[in-house]
DNA sequence: AAAATAAAACTAATGTTATTAGTTAAAGGG
DNA sequence: CCCTTTAACTAATAACATTAGTTTTATTTT
């Protein structure tokens, strides 16, 4: 076995103060520059953690699809059908609005077609299907409906982070007739 | 009145310039330098026309929304209901197909509650409103479905230009599956 | 037609950034 | 105690946005 000093909880660090950065002054504020005063190191020297600033976003994109599974997996224990979906709904817009840097580095990996990435995304695809599992819909159509609800829930948490909601409606009314249409319409036919 | 030689064009040549540049090698490539390469100039002189990098985004991001309007407005001439709303959401979803770069641009304004900005998407809001009145919501409704439409249509474009959408399964069967569930879900009730 | 004026181009310079190359310190495994 | 790997460092380079100041260009006015 070769020897490796302290790898494992590094990268997490690392990876940490990228998020809290994103989080507070924006995704485009996470420069190599920025990172490395935030843990006191010059910038030539993160490139052992990681190739460049293509592998943070990467990276970051893998950690953030991570973080939003930690958040998403629990709120759907203990509750089926509307009341799951609903649920998971809820945990995701949440999530967006609580850390609207990492969500958004979730979707910002130079290749998203990447195994690493994809397999991340997996796990929250797994998750829907699951959920949306109690539906009963036949072949393909629940595959269409994991669609959807994805396309539902970035969709809203996209326009709702960049301002794009302007009128005085509540928005939490607004998610829950959206995905409580939608659902029914998917049960209907 | 004060001397005003050749504007007007002028402007609209950059942002079609910038337009296509990122359409072709993506939005982060829109730089001052490449742009003022394409254009035959140096990048300084580009602050003629617009104030820096920032100035750019604010206006290629009303530029993009008027383009989608374009698309959008003829696709809804003479087709109501179901049919009316099947329609846009094939124009919107095609548009950012074809200019994946300009669409982007819509949502990259640095301060999307400007007005200059908010106008323009006061438009496709209105329209969208305007399709939707054929289904008669009641109230807020109206509103709360016009978000929902919203949101399926940005979640959706955005997923699929970023590699989303693994599955092999047809993407234009999904949104016609998504879109007549969510309409039929918001009318049922 | 000539002069005045305003827009839009230019050059030169600055600061920030990512990145590469080569080097040094440090820490765990044999 | 030595070896190897990791992770830090310094120094240097190229690309970028931006500012300041200047010159060209073209239209408007006299």
């Amino acid at each position: 076995m070769s020897p490796r000093p302290k790898v494992g909880l590094e990268i997490n660090e690392i990876l940490e103060a990228a998020g809290e950065i994103a989080d507070v002054f924006g995704i485009q504020e996470v420069t190599l520059a920025n990172l490395a005063k935030k843990l006191g190191i010059r910038p030539p020297s993160l490139y052992n953690h990681f190739d460049g600033l293509g592998g943070l976003r990467k990276k970051m994109a893998i950690y953030g699809i991570n973080c939003l599974y930690e958040e998403l997996a629990p709120s759907a224990i203990g509750v089926s059908g509307d009341e799951a979906v609903l649920a998971i709904s809820n945990a995701y817009v949440n999530f967006a609005r609580k850390h609207p840097g990492i969500y958004e580095a979730t979707l910002m990996a130079p290749d998203m077609e990447d195994e690493d990435v994809q397999q991340a995304g997996a796990k929250v695809v797994e998750l829907s299907v699951r959920v949306l599992q109690a539906f009963e819909l036949k072949g393909d159509r629940a595959l269409h409906a994991v669609r959807g609800l994805r396309s539902i829930l970035h969709g809203f948490s996209a326009l709702e982070q960049s301002g794009g909601f302007k009128m005085d409606l509540d928005l939490n009314v607004s998610l829950e007739i959206i995905i409580k249409a939608f659902i029914n319409g998917m049960r209907a036919s």
